[in-house]
DNA sequence: ATGAAAGCGCTAACAT
DNA sequence: ATGTTAGCGCTTTCAT
């Protein structure tokens, strides 16, 4: 079929042990520059293409990371954890094997079993948010990194957002614009960002010396549909500003404050969470909001995998969320 | 390292051969029930599990299955794509290869480079959203399908969303919601998209016998920026219904509109177009579009790929968008 | 400085 | 019904 080594051997008129040697640039291999020449041409020539598949088998391990996501069709978010997990792993000469298993277990056993059979070096088990996983059982059979969840016992390295800091970092872009009485829109669904996020509003208040008032922080269903219908609420809060769990509340928020005749950042500072590609940027006005860091936590996966970064104190290594300043604040 | 082959072979006391026979179920060959059970005793037992870049080395041909894509991080329609792709390639016993290239040409062709050493089947080369391109010349050096995108000279098996029944279907329902004063908001990019949808809007006009009014139609910068700026312009024409060259350009419209006091559907029935995750069912009201079939999309690339689906008439294979009927019109 | 040969884990004739 | 053996394309040790 294809052109092999052999066919490069024989055009240049040496060994097959010979190519290999220049191709692979061998350090401690003396090879003539007459025969590395003809080499190289006779490569050019046939236009030969090692053969990945051939290199590992003979050399054990490949170069394979896979990647198991829970949802790359429905939001951005896996898709940006794949694009740093890829960049990552190509920078170390992998190559990612990804899978999609929308939450359906027999599809995650079936890619992890491919995954095994295809000699991973490992395995990087992602959720599209942030939550507290059970772990697959069939995991135990390689290297893995949680990224973007972790197990209750932390029996795995894992990857996540800081939500905490985040949530301080939201807080504090508000306090910063001079905003004092600031309420908070919180998730009804328990999660790593329901209280991270609190906690972090509840320390930059702290911080800036203003009392937490529990009659400020809201909770709403995590949609645009929640963000509208916790609107009036809001307002009788008597808020300057109003800290969302995410941007898709924000999204909802604005159309119950506008509604209700309020101007954005005028009548009521807006912030929100995650910088969610198709909306933060183009409300109206653009929404301020503290950025999911997706990407820079699939390539610390990888990393993590490959035993290039260190995890200190906890199990769990956790990746700032930068703020993203726009104009409702 | 790990168990191969051999390990089970000798746990059962059998060959290699009757090893890989029964494990692959293989037809012709007659195995001994106690062999075959004592084979698969000793499979359970150590664990095995096959090494599928051997077993491809062996065979020729490996399973995997390239597909390169520009933007697996911004927009979830990438994803929907590989998700199309991968559930159907999984169907036929085929692993996606994935990259993403974000439009940087050097990754592209690394990418391409990559897949090649791993023996790809063939390689879909994919865009996020429907155009024209220019085909990378590595391409030639393996079967390869075009999705969501398609070359000048149509040199390429290519799959992609047919934009004019599209164009088309939402005007339908524009004109059954009762209307007949229909605008159309397109964009400004020139694009397949641009130019079917326009022409399906015109069809289903025709086919109405609502005369074609070119001061109905509008166009703007195909982001919500440039459906809120475009809103007054929709007002003053009296059109009782718009058709919007995408989701995110509706988005923009209900701001312009609302502010100017118009409700809708009552005193403006809008159309999508796209199907966006993020937006569409969550906008106020939730939005009457045309789906962008990207998961068939993808599916049918690798169908067309392995030479399952034949493409009659012209180059490429159109596939439908079907209507998503909420309440804006 | 270069080549011969064994072997990576598996499949597929071909023997027995 | 089961075993032997020769590859698949490459790397690597050991000769020469």
């Amino acid at each position: 079929m294809s052109i092999t080594m052999r066919d490069v051997a024989r055009a240049a008129n040496v060994s097959v042990a010979t190519v290999s040697h220049v191709i692979n640039d061998k350090p401690g291999a003396r090879i003539g520059d007459d025969a590395r020449r003809r080499v190289l041409d006779a490569v050019a020539e046939l236009g030969y293409r090692p053969n990945a598949l051939a290199k590992t088998l003979s050399q054990g391990g490949s170069r394979f990371i896979g990647l198991v996501a829970d949802a790359i069709a429905t939001t951005p978010f896996a898709g940006q954890i794949i694009h740093g997990a890829q960049d990552e792993a190509w920078r170390h000469g992998y190559v990612l094997l990804v899978a999609n298993t929308e939450g359906n277990t027999a599809a995650e056993n079936d890619a992890i079993a491919m995954m095994l059979e295809h000699q991973v070096r490992g395995i990087l088990y992602s959720t599209w948010y942030h939550r507290e996983i059970e772990v697959p059982a069939l995991l135990k059979q390689t290297e893995t990194v949680l990224v973007n969840c972790y197990s209750e016992d932390d029996a795995y390295p894992a990857v996540v957002p800081d939500e905490e800091q985040g949530g301080r970092t939201a807080t504090e872009e508000l306090i910063a614009a001079g905003h004092r009485r600031i309420a908070m829109v919180n998730t009804t669904t328990p999660s790593p960002a329901q209280t991270g996020r609190l906690a972090g509003y509840a320390s930059a208040l702290a911080a800036a010396g203003i009392d937490y008032d529990s009659s400020l922080v809201f909770e709403a269903e995590s949609a645009q549909e929640g963000g509208y219908a916790i609107a009036p609420a809001v307002i009788a809060s008597g808020a300057e500003g109003v800290f969302c769990h995410n941007d898709r509340v924000a999204m909802g928020l604005y159309d119950g404050l506008r509604e209700r005749g309020l101007r954005i950042p005028q009548d009521m500072a807006v912030m929100g969470f995650d910088n969610q590609d198709v909306i933060a940027a183009h409300l109206r006005p653009p929404l301020s909001t503290v950025a999911l860091p997706h990407y820079e936590i699939g390539a610390a996966g990888v990393r993590t995998l490959l035993g290039l970064e260190t995890i200190t104190g906890s199990d769990r290594l956790l990746v700032t969320c930068p703020p993203v300043v726009r104009a409702s604040l």
